[in-house]
RNA sequence: GCGGGUGUAGCUCAGUGGUAGAGCGUCACGUUGCCAACGUGAAUGUCGUGAGUUCGAAUCUCAUCACCCGCUCCA
């Protein structure tokens, strides 16, 4: 069968890494200086096909959405933030606080635990003033860690004689406040090994720099690690300016930043990344319907853009793997060759009021700041808010693993089966044999579609065999490519050949614009 | 961050202490009559980087960087 899929695969992968370099779709960054983790380079195939993920997501989001439910109107803008804001803006979105968080890691075991999450657990015996044994504890509050002790307690009671003890539990944050070098009397929660933990570490994921050229720490700044914040913290600049009335999207395409501790997969978990984010602005009580708009629009949109195997998998997130202020969210995930497991391509959340209100909090000092009203009930609300929050690298990197493809039968194996929107080169135009007036031919071709397909990336070559010049277009994954040849200077004819099955079949030489755009439906 | 593996031409890799190699790709010229054709020729390497051992290091040692796999992390 051609088009013959291969997945699940690790030296697929291998070997689609191989054609984005060879290709020119993906570098790795400042690669002639050893490279850096974390970050890569688009080449010229790359660059155009990620430029037409962005587009096409602008274009189908923002300038042209889809009807909403029950055909109700609304309408999106897009703004375009900077990437380093006041820090304030991160303070209020949780980052400062929330991501900072000391670890520590055992030594021994190499497990890895938030120092707020450990608890010291001395044990005591009635009337005792010292602890006969301690144990630590994996926790989120004392209470819980009283009782995650018992059965270790119960344990360690028994080895000093048994009987009756109190757990009296500290958070690791104030045992090594009040005991700094403290280290060596804790025991690992996890294996129990004394003395084992290391010093209290940051782990803080937001890269950090200095506004202006003195680095103090008064002028601490960070670059964004998502574009979200921006749109949030020009809501009303948005409502002020623009007319807009709820329900409405603000779009945002941009580069964020997280200093990932561990960088994997290719492009999938890298340090600088382009988000493509809608903030969707509702009432409260409409926002479950808007979600669900969403959830299945974006859903839609991957299908529509050729991602219609069964490797595309929209996962509603459970209870507990929510954020707190999180009503709902689906994670829409890809199988990747990379991986046994899907692979988050966008998350679209239910977020309730809290980014707004958190804004609210931090900029105007109350919760409703940000409270908009109906014009219509007179009633007074903070809008709820749904995020479809889109990885551009990562879904440019599941269109090229999904186009890939392989086929033994073919002359030339690997092949692009791009979607025709996606494909970074949209037609080809070759000269059979560059001679007997056939290359001059392939010109006045190549020039017809320039002007009348001007938004069209194309290519036209005459050197080396034809069978090459395919195979070079398949790697790239273009569409078509039309083919000048003896009969075409008898009777104004030329072939088009077809990616996906190598078919050929003949049209006038004046009809190729216009069999190219009708084919591509571009 | 931990453990394991890998790193030699654009790609895939051979080379285990003694002159830097192959296939494919790329380029040029010739040829061409629809699928990586053929012929001839060419370019391309601080052998990831830096130290050390040695008369001599791609090869041995150490460090470091990057990538891959498994943990860990993933707002």
């Amino acid at each position: 069968m051609a088009g013959n899929k291969v997945s699940g695969d690790k030296a697929v992968m291998e070997k689609i890494v191989a054609l984005c370099k060879r290709r020119g779709f993906i570098f790795q960054s400042s690669e002639i200086y050893g490279g850096i983790g974390g970050f890569w380079d688009y080449g010229p195939l790359g660059t155009e096909l990620k430029r037409n993920i962005k587009d096409a997501w602008w274009n189908d989001m923002v300038r042209n959405p889809p009807p909403g439910p029950d055909d109700r109107e609304f309408q999106m803008v897009g703004v375009d933030c900077s990437i380093i804001m006041n820090p304030k803006v991160w303070e209020a979105s949780g980052h400062v606080g929330g991501f900072s968080d000391p670890m520590v890691d055992c030594k021994s075991c190499k497990a890895r635990f938030r120092v707020d999450q450990v608890f010291h657990v001395p044990l005591y015996r009635s009337g005792q003033d010292e602890p006969f044994a301690q144990l630590s504890v994996e926790s989120d509050d004392a209470q819980s860690a009283i009782e995650a002790a018992q059965p270790k307690g119960t344990k360690l009671s028994k080895k000093h004689g048994g009987g009756d003890f109190d757990a009296r539990p500290v958070c690791l944050t104030d045992y090594l406040e009040a005991n700094p070098t403290g280290q060596a009397n804790l025991s690992c929660p996890s294996c129990n090994e004394l003395g084992t933990l290391t010093e209290p570490r940051e782990f803080n994921l937001m890269f950090q720099t200095y506004v202006g050229a003195v680095q103090d720490d008064a002028n601490i700044a960070y670059l964004r690690p998502e574009t979200a914040q921006g749109i949030f913290a020009n809501f009303k600049n948005v409502m002020d300016s623009t007319r807009v009335k709820i329900p409405f999207g603000i779009a945002q395409i941009g580069k964020a930043f997280r200093n990932e501790i561990n960088p994997r997969n290719f492009t999938f978990r890298s340090r600088e990344f382009e988000q493509m984010e809608i903030e969707f602005f509702c009432r409260p009580d409409e926002a479950k319907m808007w979600y669900e708009f969403w959830r299945d629009t974006r859903i839609k949109w991957y299908e529509s853009l050729g991602i219609k195997s069964d490797k595309l998998r929209p996962r509603e997130q459970e209870g507990d793997e929510l954020a707190h202020y999180s009503d709902a969210c689906t994670d829409i995930e890809y199988l990747f060759p990379f991986s046994e497991e899907t692979q988050e391509l966008e998350g679209v959340a239910h977020r309730g009021c809290y980014d707004l209100t958190q804004h609210g909090i931090h900029s105007k000092g109350k919760e409703n700041a940000f409270a908009v009203i109906d014009n219509e009930t007179k009633e007074r609300f903070v809008p709820h808010v749904i995020e479809p929050s889109a990885g551009a690298d990562r879904f440019t990197l599941a269109t090229i693993t999904e186009a890939y493809s392989y086929d033994e039968n073919r002359a030339s194996p690997e092949f692009m089966k791009f979607h025709p929107r996606l494909a970074p080169i949209k037609a080809a135009v070759f000269p059979l044999v560059a001679k007997d007036g056939m290359p001059e031919v392939a010109t006045e071709i190549y020039n017809q579609i320039r002007a009348e397909c001007p938004t069209y990336a194309l290519q036209i070559d005459a050197k080396q065999s034809i069978g090459k010049r395919y195979a070079r277009m398949d790697e790239a994954g273009t569409p078509y490519c039309f083919t000048i040849d003896g009969q075409t200077l008898e009777d104004n004819t030329v072939t088009v050949r077809d990616r996906d099955d190598a078919s050929q079949i003949r049209i006038p030489k004046e009809s190729v614009a216009k069999f190219l755009r009708e084919k591509l439906g571009v």
